[in-house]
DNA sequence: TTCAATTTAGGACAACCGTCCTAGATCGGG
DNA sequence: CCCGATCTAGGACGGTTGTCCTAAATTGAA
């Protein structure tokens, strides 16, 4: 029970802090403070560093996985939930623009240590694929609809990079509102 | 002489090794051990290890002024030279899948880091930004210019991230020839 | 209450980091 | 040839890292 309840609360504590600092830059000091547990303690609850992120990846993917199961549940066209993706930028926007898209630059982070679990970030962007893959094929376009969820997936991680590199809101807003206005010339298009 | 020429071969060794490893994750050994020089060495042609990295931003901002002057007077028009830019993504695609953007991961490994030299890396990025826009000024986009050229900056860095993620060269392909197509539609729409 | 299992704290550890120091090698101008 | 300036090598330093070990505290079931 409160086993279990620190185990959850280092590896949310965990997320936070390699969302913000990065993974290697973020030491074991650093969740043990946040958590204000002992260092030496962790080994009961994890094996290693990369144990944590496994378990933070995890986090993630269930995280994620309910975000787009009740973006379905809510009801709505396929286009407005396509929308309500594009739409996580302006939600998010101020923590976007000082630390970036928390799965890219997982993601970045890791092909760089040439790290393990670098299949484990690439698959939560692969969760967003295929999820906005199927909204894409309800619109009509199946032939096309996987090229359709990467290339919606491509802008918003390049509004997320330069939004962190310029913290310019105007642009973001901009940017968001051009892809929401593309989705409903995706249904126009249609093969019929 | 020959101390100039250590200083830029420590330069471009840590050039190359940031890009492939992360600043963070290159230690002074990874550097010493490229240019087989040792390591208390460095002291006398660098001050730090941030002093490094400013001498490597500095390079890259020279190399890229370089490339883009090229660009300009190689001729052809404003829409060819914007179709240069993007075609980087294909010329450094097989760097691009292992790596990244050279640009955009150092710019986002800094703001983990908090580090001082962020807005050397966003320097990069306004580099590109402002050649960019001078080029759709050329177009007869005067008014919206700027925007347009961070459009392009933030297609390429999402297709740049996807790349890296799932090491798919078709997708590259596809979203180059896609922009390369709006390069064209964007003349036609400028307002006269 | 008792006792075994689980959880925690705290420190030891070897390795690595960026930095600095000193002494020898190399070089160029007089 | 000589000597001052520049360059280099190698190691010492304090600090931090991930990991591991041991002993105390806590817990829960009998």
């Amino acid at each position: 029970m409160t086993g279990k309840s620190t185990r959850q609360r280092i590896v949310e504590a965990a997320d936070e802090l390699f969302y913000r600092q990065g993974y290697e830059h973020t030491s074991f000091a650093d969740i043990a403070d946040s958590v204000r547990i002992s260092r030496g303690n962790f080994y009961h609850h994890f094996k290693s560093k990369d144990d944590i992120l496994n378990a933070v990846i995890a986090l993630r993917l269930a995280t994620t996985r309910d975000m787009l199961q009740q973006w379905e549940t809510e009801g709505g066209t396929p286009a407005d939930r396509i929308r309500c993706f594009i739409r996580i930028l302006l939600m998010n926007q101020v923590k976007i623009m000082q630390f970036g898209c928390p799965v890219g630059t997982l993601s970045s982070e890791l092909a760089k240590l040439d790290h393990p679990s670098q299949g484990g970030a690439s698959e939560l962007f692969m969760l967003f694929r295929s999820w906005l893959r199927e909204q894409f094929a309800l619109l009509g376009r199946d032939t096309d609809a996987d090229a359709l969820a990467m290339h919606v997936l491509a802008r918003s991680q390049g509004v997320a990079t330069l939004a962190n590199a310029f913290h310019d809101e105007d642009f973001v807003a901009r940017e968001v509102e051009q892809m929401c206005d593309w989705v409903t010339s995706c249904m126009k298009n249609a093969p019929h």
